[in-house]
DNA sequence: TTTATTTGCGGGAACGTTCCCGCAAATCCG
DNA sequence: CGGATTTGCGGGAACGTTCCCGCAAATAAA
C-alpha cells in the first residue's frame, strides 16, 4: 500500500556496493570509475530512486525552497500569476521548489525556505520586514523601502521608467499633448506605483504639459472605468489614455467606442502595464510589455546568487526582458 | 553571520535537562510535569527556537508540505489566485507549507510532498495522471477523470448545477425565456465547464426552450466579449444573458449599455463565476459566488482528512460556502 | 625494485528530531 | 508496611543523506 521508497541503501544492497559509493556516484563527487557510476545510475532509476529531501536538507542544511511573496491587492493578477509561474518554472530549472507566502502567514513558516523573494513589497510591508528582521535571504522585485531595507540582498528591476517615457514620446509625437493617466489608487503604494506617477509628471513638467491625472480602485468596476475615462476626456479634454493598471487598457477602448470615438483616430491608447494579448498584441494599443514569466524566472536566478554568496552585499540587477510596443 | 539556529539540544544545555525531556515537552506529549513544561516553552521561545523541520520529516516521514496544481489555462485567474491564498491559509492553520505545481514540472518534485491538491484538473491532465500514477495522496477539486482516476484519493464539489438551476429559475420567473449563455470553449473542459454547459442545455428541454450557446474564447478580449453580445442579443435574441467566465458579466453590462439597453429592465445579467466585487456585489447582476478563498480551505481540510486515514477509499465532498444572489 | 602518488571504494560520524524503552522515585492499595 | 502502579525523566537508536577520512590496490616516478 503505502510502498515505502527506495533509499540510497537499496542500491547499494544490489550492487553489492557501500552507500558512499552510491552517494558520490549518484552526486557527481568523488572517485568513481565511469562504468561503476553508470551502473549506479542505471539501477537508481530503474529502482524509482529519487533523493530524500528531508535527509538531504538535515545534512546539508539547506532546504532547496524558496518563498514568494505575493502582495495582497486585487489589481493586475494576471500578472502577478504570470510571475508566480514563471518563478517556479525557474525554480524547477534550478532545482528549488516553490512555496506561497501571503501575508497573515506566520513568519515562523519563513525557517522552511533558504530565500524568498517579494514581488512589489509595498512600503514596510509587515511579513517582508519579518523576514529581513529574522534574516532570511531577501530578494525584492521593485525596491523595498521600510524597516530592515538595508538587509534586503537583492533587488531586481525592470527599465520602467525608460519603457514609460518611451510610450509618452511615442505619443507625442503622433501629436497628442494632452495624455492623461489613468493611475491605480493603492493605499500603499509599490516603488512601481510611485515611479509611474513620478515618471508622468517629470514628463509632464519638462514639455510643459498640464499633467492629468485620473484615479481609478484597485478593483476597478467596468463602471468605475466609465466614468474615469468619461472624465478624463470630456472634463479633462486627454487625447490619449495612459493606463496603469492590466487591462484597463483594452476596456478603455471600449469604453472610447461606444462613445463613437474612434481609437487610432480620435484618441490614443496606451498601458503601462499590458495583459498578454489583450494589450500586447493589440495594434492599436502601445502597451509596455512586463514579460512577466521571465521576469519571474530572472527573480529567481538572483535569489539563488545571493543566496550561494550571502556577503557579497546588496545587489541591484536589471531585469531586461521588458519591451514595448508602439501603435500606428 | 548565518546565526545558526538554536536546537532543541540547546534547551536542552540551558535547563540541564535532556533532549527527550524538551521534545516532548515541546510535542506535548510524554509524560512531564506541568511547571517544567512551561518553563521549557518559555526558553524556548526565548532563544527563537522553531524545530527544524528536515529533521522532523526524516523522522517522521511526513514533508509538512501539499503540492497545489493550477491549471495553465488564462481565464478565472481572481478565481484562481484567491483559491489559491484560501489554500494557503487553511494550510497553515494545519500546519502545511504550500507549493506551487504547474503544468511541465517534472513529477520527481511531487515526492516532496504529502499530498497535492489539483484545481479544475482537465480529463486526462498529463501532471495530474503522473501524480496519481506515483501514488501521490491527491484530492480534485472539481471531478478528475483520466488514467488513474480511480486513486484520486477525494473529490471535492461545490453544489454548480443547483445554484445555476437557481439563477436560471429566477431569469425564468422574471420572464426572460431566451437565456443565452456565453460559454468558455476550453479544448480540454473541466468536469465545471461541462456540468455548466449541460446544466444549461437540459434545463432549456426541460423547459421546452431552444437554448442559445455562444462560445467565447477564454482569453477573450473585450472585443471579443463585444461580437459574442451582440450575436446572442441581435441574432439570437436573447433577453438575458448567462456568463460562464469570471469578469465576463460585469463586462457585459457595459456592452449592453452602451447599445443604449437597460440591464434589469431590457435585459438580464447572471454570472456562473461571479468576481468579488464586480459581480458578486452588483446589483443588477444575478451572480454565483463560489467562495473561492473559503472553497480553498475546504480543499486542504479534505486533503488533510485522506492524508491522514489513507485506507479509507475514495470519498467524495461537498462544499457548501457557495451562494447565490439573485438581482431584482 | 623501492618509494610516492593516484585511483577506487568503504567505514563511520553527523545533521536535529521523535520514540521506544528503562529506571529511579513517588504514590497508591490492601 | 510491602508490593504494585504511576510519575517524571533520560539513554540511545533510527530516519536517509553527505562528507571527512582511511586504506588497499594500481600506477607513476626515481
Amino acid at each position: 500500500m503505502a510502498r515505502t521508497r527506495a533509499t540510497i541503501m537499496d542500491i547499494a544492497r544490489e550492487l553489492g556496493l557501500s552507500k558512499t559509493t552510491v552517494s558520490s556516484a549518484l552526486g557527481g563527487s568523488g572517485r568513481i570509475s565511469e562504468e561503476k557510476r553508470a551502473l549506479i545510475r542505471e539501477t537508481a532509476d530503474r529502482l524509482g530512486y529519487v533523493a530524500n529531501r528531508a535527509a538531504r536538507s538535515l545534512r546539508v542544511s539547506r532546504v532547496g525552497t524558496i518563498g514568494l511573496y505575493i502582495p495582497p491587492i486585487a489589481r493586475s493578477l494576471a500578472f502577478y500569476m504570470d510571475f508566480a509561474f514563471g518563478v517556479t518554472e525557474g525554480a524547477a530549472a534550478a532545482d528549488y521548489d516553490v512555496t506561497l507566502f501571503a501575508r497573515g502567514l506566520t513568519p515562523q513558516r519563513a525557517f522552511h525556505v533558504d530565500g524568498v523573494i517579494a514581488i512589489d513589497p509595498s512600503p514596510g510591508e509587515p511579513l517582508v520586514a519579518a523576514l529581513l528582521d529574522d534574516g532570511i535571504p531577501t530578494v525584492s522585485v521593485g525596491r523595498y523601502t521600510g524597516p530592515g531595507e538595508e538587509r534586503v540582498l537583492g533587488t531586481l528591476e525592470a527599465h520602467h521608467t525608460e519603457l514609460q517615457l518611451q510610450v509618452l514620446d511615442h505619443l507625442l509625437s503622433r501629436g497628442r499633448k494632452r495624455p492623461a493617466l489613468l493611475a491605480v489608487d493603492d493605499a500603499i503604494s509599490s516603488s512601481w506605483a510611485v515611479d509611474t506617477l513620478n515618471t508622468y509628471l517629470d514628463w509632464c513638467r519638462r514639455h510643459g504639459i498640464e499633467p492629468r491625472v485620473h484615479e481609478v480602485e484597485g478593483n476597478a468596476t467596468p463602471r468605475d472605468l466609465v466614468s474615469a475615462v468619461a472624465s478624463a476626456v470630456d472634463a479633462g479634454h486627454a487625447d490619449a489614455l495612459v493606463c496603469g493598471a492590466q487591462g484597463h487598457a483594452a476596456q478603455s477602448q471600449l469604453v472610447l467606442e461606444s462613445r463613437g470615438l474612434t481609437v487610432g483616430k480620435d484618441l490614443d491608447i496606451a498601458s503601462f502595464a499590458g495583459a498578454a494579448a489583450l494589450e500586447t498584441g493589440n495594434p492599436l494599443i502601445s502597451a509596455i510589455d512586463l514579460a512577466p514569466r521571465e521576469y519571474g524566472a530572472a527573480a529567481i536566478e538572483l535569489l539563488d546568487a545571493v543566496v550561494r554568496d550571502p556577503g557579497a552585499g546588496p545587489v541591484h540587477r536589471w531585469f531586461d526582458g521588458a519591451s514595448v510596443q508602439l501603435a500606428g
